[in-house]
DNA sequence: ACAATAGTGTCTGTTAGACACTATGCC
DNA sequence: GGCATAGTGTCTAACAGACACTATTGT
């Protein structure tokens, strides 16, 4: 009964983003076959419907396969479709974000390279990439404001210098640091590390309370 | 060489929600055919590769086909998919949510009925359909306080009475008045309407000014 | 006059930003 | 001591909620 209207190319495109050197970092790949073969375009690839439990399980695979490591998070972005956005033919892109820390990021040799946020803006990317990097910046600045987003850049446990530059990083404006602090307090997501409590670093400066993000038990 | 991956099928579901007699209605049709046939269910229909530009384009379509009629604002909401949630197979559902001013949703004769947003938490809908009008009135309710969302319920000209009145019925909370104007004014969306500077009603009290949404221009 | 809604003034408690200050480690 | 970062106190300006008061219509 379906057959009355033909089904459709599914992909789904994930947006890499890491954090090095206070940076944001977006992975992308190099194009092997046509179209826009040798371009750079975000890891992605066809919706398997007898692997895939959904469009999440997909990209999960996707990140598996062609990256090599699990998502620190993951988020469904946006839907993309049309006849223009692909020369084969009309299809429809399900875009997730995914962001690993800066330690999974080093892991991951494979074919992806690691592109500064702010470079990727004058990158021609393949098929609508480019519109599909700007939601998710944009997405990740809105969430800045009002969620911990940023601090799923860190590793499990971190400071409270080191979380605020990440959401520095990621709104691109410098906070207050008591303003932060308060604010990051009402948000009620983080819980004090009470075993080592300090984290000797390199640099001679006072030790810092550690932080982890609260179980969603 | 897209053969290797079955194509799928893929849907659009409109949320169509108007607001009428001071309270949130959702329009639902009877399923004709299996499955799930004789249950409510949002109306949608499979994505016309060769006709619809885009998704966006499939539930323009799927409102003027199966309610006759054109929403005020239009919405790409979320996008459903999996294996479990149609009988028939794998699917892809990109949703929307399209809203209507009370007069456009009188009109809409056709298979469509009128559901009291609360109530349609009792009513067991077809597919996820539940779940979709889950996120719809959700995704309202955030937009309800930093945006002009709730303007889009209302005719083109509108008092700020009749307006807050939207927020309060989208939102599910009661606002002060003066707060309200104030945050309204911060929005910066309205201009007044400088011709008929009143709006008499059929009740004795003080005409209030109009205004509507300004231009996006 | 009275009912009803429109529109504004004012007070107050809360919050965000700015900035200074103390604390604690390493060299 | 000096440097670097952690952590906190305090002042102030901005803002939101509560509430009262005036304004303008119809009956």
């Amino acid at each position: 009964m379906n057959s009355e209207f033909p089904k459709i190319d599914c992909t789904v495109d994930v947006v890499i983003v890491a954090y090095q050197e206070e940076a944001l970092k977006i992975g992308l790949i190099r194009r092997h076959d046509e179209p826009y073969q040798g371009q750079w375009a975000l890891p992605g690839g066809y919706v398997h419907a007898q692997e895939d439990r959904n469009t999440l399980d997909s990209a999960k695979r996707v990140l598996l396969s062609k990256v090599g490591l699990k998502a620190n998070y993951l988020e469904q972005l946006y839907s993309f479709s049309g006849l223009e956005r692909d020369p084969r033919g009309f299809s429809i892109s399900v875009t997730y974000l995914a962001l690993l820390s800066s330690q999974e990021a080093q892991d991951s040799e494979l074919e992806l390279r690691w592109f500064d946020a702010k470079e990727v803006k004058d990158l021609r990317l393949a098929f609508d990439h480019n519109e599909i990097v700007q939601v998710a910046l944009e997405r990740m600045k809105a969430k800045a404001y009002y969620t911990e987003l940023p601090a799923f850049f860190l590793p499990e446990e971190f400071t409270l210098g080191q979380l605020q530059k990440a959401y520095e990083t990621v709104s691109g404006q410098v906070m207050d640091k008591h303003t932060f602090r308060r604010h990051l307090k009402s948000l009620d997501v983080l819980e004090k590390v009470w075993g080592q409590l300090y984290q000797p670093q390199g640099t001679g400066s006072r030790p810092a309370q550690v932080y982890r993000l609260k179980t969603p038990a």
